[in-house]
DNA sequence: ATGAGCAATCAACATTCGTTGATCAGTAGA
DNA sequence: TCTACTGATCAACGAATGTTGATTGCTCAT
Protein backbone atom coordinates (compact mmCIF):
# COMPACT_ATOMS: atom_id res chain seq x y z
CA UNK A 1 0.00 0.00 0.00
CA UNK A 2 1.34 3.27 -0.69
CA UNK A 3 0.36 4.95 2.36
CA UNK A 4 2.65 2.14 4.12
CA UNK A 5 5.59 3.09 1.84
CA UNK A 6 5.10 6.13 3.08
CA UNK A 7 5.11 5.93 6.52
CA UNK A 8 8.48 3.75 6.44
CA UNK A 9 9.57 6.25 3.99
CA UNK A 10 9.12 9.03 6.85
CA UNK A 11 10.44 7.23 9.48
CA UNK A 12 13.69 5.82 7.64
CA UNK A 13 14.23 9.92 7.80
CA UNK A 14 13.36 10.61 11.42
CA UNK A 15 14.79 7.46 12.51
CA UNK A 16 18.64 8.38 10.69
CA UNK A 17 17.83 12.05 11.94
CA UNK A 18 18.01 10.66 15.73
CA UNK A 19 20.10 8.40 15.18
CA UNK A 20 23.04 10.64 16.46
CA UNK A 21 23.74 11.73 19.78
CA UNK A 22 24.58 14.99 19.44
CA UNK A 23 21.01 15.72 17.60
CA UNK A 24 19.60 13.68 20.18
CA UNK A 25 21.19 15.99 22.59
CA UNK A 26 20.00 18.83 20.42
CA UNK A 27 16.88 17.76 20.60
CA UNK A 28 16.30 17.53 24.70
CA UNK A 29 17.75 20.91 24.70
CA UNK A 30 15.12 22.27 22.63
CA UNK A 31 12.57 20.73 24.91
CA UNK A 32 12.28 23.52 27.10
CA UNK A 33 12.13 26.00 23.97
CA UNK A 34 13.74 27.35 21.53
CA UNK A 35 16.96 28.18 21.56
CA UNK A 36 20.07 29.87 19.16
CA UNK A 37 22.97 28.31 17.82
CA UNK A 38 24.75 30.37 20.24
CA UNK A 39 23.31 29.07 22.98
CA UNK A 40 23.76 25.49 22.00
CA UNK A 41 27.07 25.97 21.35
CA UNK A 42 28.03 26.74 24.92
CA UNK A 43 25.50 24.19 26.53
CA UNK A 44 27.05 21.16 24.35
CA UNK A 45 30.42 22.85 23.84
CA UNK A 46 30.92 21.86 20.91
CA UNK A 47 32.18 23.91 17.45
CA UNK A 48 29.76 26.11 15.61
CA UNK A 49 30.41 24.22 12.29
CA UNK A 50 29.43 20.99 13.43
CA UNK A 51 26.19 22.06 15.31
CA UNK A 52 25.59 23.46 12.43
CA UNK A 53 25.99 20.58 10.49
CA UNK A 54 23.68 18.66 13.13
CA UNK A 55 20.61 21.07 13.26
CA UNK A 56 20.71 21.23 9.26
CA UNK A 57 20.22 17.31 9.72
CA UNK A 58 17.41 17.74 12.20
CA UNK A 59 15.65 20.81 10.20
CA UNK A 60 15.91 18.84 6.94
CA UNK A 61 14.15 15.57 8.57
CA UNK A 62 11.42 18.56 9.46
CA UNK A 63 11.86 17.72 13.20
CA UNK A 64 13.07 21.28 14.36
CA UNK A 65 12.45 24.73 12.72
CA UNK A 66 14.51 27.92 12.34
CA UNK A 67 13.52 31.22 13.51
CA UNK A 68 16.18 33.73 11.95
CA UNK A 69 16.04 37.33 13.93
CA UNK A 70 18.89 39.86 13.59
CA UNK A 71 22.38 37.98 13.28
CA UNK A 72 20.57 35.22 15.44
CA UNK A 73 18.98 32.01 14.23
CA UNK A 74 16.77 30.61 16.61
CA UNK A 75 15.54 26.71 16.77
CA UNK A 76 12.73 25.06 18.29
CA UNK A 77 11.08 21.93 17.99
CA UNK A 78 8.54 20.95 15.52
CA UNK A 79 5.87 19.06 17.25
CA UNK A 80 4.16 17.76 14.54
CA UNK A 81 7.31 15.92 13.45
CA UNK A 82 7.21 14.19 16.73
CA UNK A 83 3.95 13.57 16.36
CA UNK A 84 4.64 11.67 13.46
CA UNK A 85 6.92 9.85 14.84
CA UNK A 86 4.92 8.72 17.48
CA UNK A 87 2.52 7.85 14.77
CA UNK A 88 5.48 5.74 13.26
CA UNK A 89 6.40 4.21 16.46
CA UNK A 90 3.01 3.18 17.15
CA UNK A 91 2.51 1.19 13.56
CA UNK A 92 5.38 -0.78 14.47
CA UNK A 93 4.42 -2.14 17.04
CA UNK A 94 0.90 -2.80 15.35
CA UNK A 95 -1.65 -5.33 15.86
CA UNK A 96 0.34 -7.99 18.11
CA UNK A 97 -2.15 -10.47 16.83
CA UNK A 98 -1.75 -14.40 16.74
CA UNK A 99 1.95 -15.04 17.39
CA UNK A 100 3.60 -17.99 15.88
CA UNK A 101 1.86 -18.18 12.28
CA UNK A 102 5.46 -18.80 10.62
CA UNK A 103 4.80 -20.66 7.37
CA UNK A 104 7.87 -22.86 8.32
CA UNK A 105 9.27 -22.67 5.13
CA UNK A 106 7.61 -25.97 3.60
CA UNK B 1 21.45 13.01 35.68
CA UNK B 2 22.46 9.54 34.69
CA UNK B 3 18.98 8.09 33.44
CA UNK B 4 18.70 10.70 30.88
CA UNK B 5 22.08 9.43 29.42
CA UNK B 6 21.02 6.20 29.24
CA UNK B 7 17.83 6.85 27.60
CA UNK B 8 19.56 9.02 24.82
CA UNK B 9 22.29 5.91 24.66
CA UNK B 10 19.21 3.67 24.20
CA UNK B 11 17.64 5.83 21.89
CA UNK B 12 20.41 6.21 19.95
CA UNK B 13 21.10 2.69 19.28
CA UNK B 14 17.47 1.90 18.64
CA UNK B 15 16.88 5.14 16.15
CA UNK B 16 20.23 3.96 14.54
CA UNK B 17 18.76 0.44 14.02
CA UNK B 18 15.55 1.80 12.51
CA UNK B 19 16.88 4.49 10.49
CA UNK B 20 17.40 1.85 7.08
CA UNK B 21 14.80 1.02 4.49
CA UNK B 22 15.57 -2.64 4.56
CA UNK B 23 15.63 -2.96 8.64
CA UNK B 24 12.35 -1.62 8.80
CA UNK B 25 10.72 -3.50 6.13
CA UNK B 26 11.86 -6.48 8.15
CA UNK B 27 9.81 -4.85 11.40
CA UNK B 28 6.69 -4.89 9.37
CA UNK B 29 7.00 -8.21 8.40
CA UNK B 30 7.60 -9.82 11.71
CA UNK B 31 4.46 -7.50 12.54
CA UNK B 32 1.98 -10.69 11.97
CA UNK B 33 4.40 -13.49 13.43
CA UNK B 34 7.82 -14.85 13.79
CA UNK B 35 9.42 -15.64 10.41
CA UNK B 36 12.90 -17.84 9.60
CA UNK B 37 15.56 -16.19 7.22
CA UNK B 38 14.22 -17.80 4.46
CA UNK B 39 10.63 -16.22 4.52
CA UNK B 40 12.28 -12.68 4.71
CA UNK B 41 14.64 -13.79 1.55
CA UNK B 42 11.81 -14.90 -0.47
CA UNK B 43 9.79 -11.66 0.82
CA UNK B 44 12.24 -8.67 0.52
CA UNK B 45 13.81 -10.68 -2.76
CA UNK B 46 17.32 -10.19 -1.46
CA UNK B 47 20.28 -11.70 -0.65
CA UNK B 48 20.52 -14.09 2.22
CA UNK B 49 24.06 -12.46 3.53
CA UNK B 50 22.58 -8.70 3.05
CA UNK B 51 19.71 -10.01 4.99
CA UNK B 52 21.41 -11.31 7.53
CA UNK B 53 24.08 -8.32 7.84
CA UNK B 54 20.39 -6.16 8.92
CA UNK B 55 19.33 -8.99 11.61
CA UNK B 56 22.41 -8.78 13.30
CA UNK B 57 21.94 -4.78 13.56
CA UNK B 58 18.24 -5.10 14.66
CA UNK B 59 19.30 -8.43 17.18
CA UNK B 60 22.23 -6.21 18.63
CA UNK B 61 19.83 -3.38 19.50
CA UNK B 62 17.08 -5.29 20.72
CA UNK B 63 14.49 -5.33 18.41
CA UNK B 64 14.24 -8.53 17.58
CA UNK B 65 14.78 -11.97 19.22
CA UNK B 66 16.43 -15.14 16.97
CA UNK B 67 15.08 -18.71 18.32
CA UNK B 68 17.10 -21.26 15.80
CA UNK B 69 15.22 -24.61 15.47
CA UNK B 70 16.72 -27.53 13.28
CA UNK B 71 18.51 -25.92 10.34
CA UNK B 72 16.03 -22.80 10.69
CA UNK B 73 16.56 -19.73 12.21
CA UNK B 74 13.37 -17.54 13.59
CA UNK B 75 13.30 -14.03 14.03
CA UNK B 76 10.47 -12.22 15.92
CA UNK B 77 9.86 -8.21 17.40
CA UNK B 78 10.78 -7.61 21.01
CA UNK B 79 7.86 -5.92 21.84
CA UNK B 80 9.50 -4.57 25.13
CA UNK B 81 12.28 -2.39 23.29
CA UNK B 82 9.05 -0.89 21.08
CA UNK B 83 7.87 0.21 24.28
CA UNK B 84 11.17 1.32 25.23
CA UNK B 85 11.26 3.23 21.85
CA UNK B 86 7.89 4.47 22.31
CA UNK B 87 8.96 5.83 25.66
CA UNK B 88 11.70 7.48 24.20
CA UNK B 89 9.77 9.05 21.36
CA UNK B 90 7.15 10.41 24.37
CA UNK B 91 10.39 11.79 26.78
CA UNK B 92 11.48 13.66 23.94
CA UNK B 93 8.01 15.15 23.01
CA UNK B 94 8.91 16.13 26.85
CA UNK B 95 6.69 18.92 28.93
CA UNK B 96 5.48 21.23 26.22
CA UNK B 97 5.64 24.13 28.84
CA UNK B 98 6.19 27.75 27.93
CA UNK B 99 7.23 28.33 24.41
CA UNK B 100 9.67 31.41 23.49
CA UNK B 101 11.49 31.16 26.88
CA UNK B 102 14.93 32.36 24.84
CA UNK B 103 18.04 33.59 26.88
CA UNK B 104 18.00 35.96 23.77
CA UNK B 105 22.23 35.63 23.93
CA UNK B 106 22.60 38.55 25.65
C1' DA C 1 31.97 53.00 6.16
C1' DT C 2 34.32 49.96 9.17
C1' DG C 3 34.73 46.33 12.44
C1' DA C 4 32.88 42.62 15.23
C1' DG C 5 29.84 38.76 16.03
C1' DC C 6 26.55 34.94 14.50
C1' DA C 7 25.62 31.27 11.59
C1' DA C 8 25.79 28.77 6.95
C1' DT C 9 28.69 26.59 3.68
C1' DC C 10 32.72 24.48 1.69
C1' DA C 11 36.76 21.34 1.03
C1' DA C 12 39.43 17.77 2.85
C1' DC C 13 39.85 14.08 5.52
C1' DA C 14 38.67 10.07 8.53
C1' DT C 15 35.29 6.96 9.98
C1' DT C 16 31.26 4.33 9.69
C1' DC C 17 27.86 1.79 7.11
C1' DG C 18 25.84 -1.23 3.53
C1' DT C 19 26.63 -4.52 -0.31
C1' DT C 20 28.50 -8.50 -2.53
C1' DG C 21 30.52 -12.89 -3.07
C1' DA C 22 32.93 -16.57 -0.77
C1' DT C 23 33.58 -19.47 2.99
C1' DC C 24 32.36 -21.93 7.21
C1' DA C 25 29.46 -24.40 10.73
C1' DG C 26 25.54 -26.90 11.89
C1' DT C 27 21.47 -29.84 10.67
C1' DA C 28 18.45 -33.01 8.14
C1' DG C 29 17.79 -36.58 4.90
C1' DA C 30 19.34 -40.27 1.67
C1' DT D 1 28.87 -41.14 5.54
C1' DC D 2 27.89 -38.12 2.00
C1' DT D 3 25.17 -34.48 0.26
C1' DA D 4 22.17 -30.61 0.30
C1' DC D 5 20.42 -26.76 2.68
C1' DT D 6 20.07 -22.77 6.16
C1' DG D 7 22.17 -19.08 8.04
C1' DA D 8 26.40 -16.68 10.19
C1' DT D 9 30.74 -14.60 9.24
C1' DC D 10 34.52 -12.61 6.67
C1' DA D 11 37.13 -9.65 3.39
C1' DA D 12 36.93 -6.19 0.05
C1' DC D 13 34.96 -2.53 -1.92
C1' DG D 14 32.18 1.71 -2.55
C1' DA D 15 29.04 5.03 -0.63
C1' DA D 16 27.39 7.82 2.94
C1' DT D 17 28.34 10.36 7.38
C1' DG D 18 30.65 13.14 10.71
C1' DT D 19 34.59 16.32 11.89
C1' DT D 20 37.62 20.21 11.41
C1' DG D 21 39.22 24.58 9.96
C1' DA D 22 38.58 28.30 6.76
C1' DT D 23 35.70 31.23 4.17
C1' DT D 24 31.51 33.80 3.19
C1' DG D 25 27.27 36.45 3.94
C1' DC D 26 24.43 39.12 7.14
C1' DT D 27 23.44 42.14 10.79
C1' DC D 28 24.33 45.31 14.34
C1' DA D 29 27.04 48.99 16.64
C1' DT D 30 30.29 52.60 16.34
Amino acid sequence: MTTTIKRRDTGVNLFHALSDVTRLEIMERLKDGELCVCDLTEALKTGQSRLSFHLKVLKDAGLITDRPEGRWTYYALNHEALKELEAVVQALQGSRRGVGSSSRCR
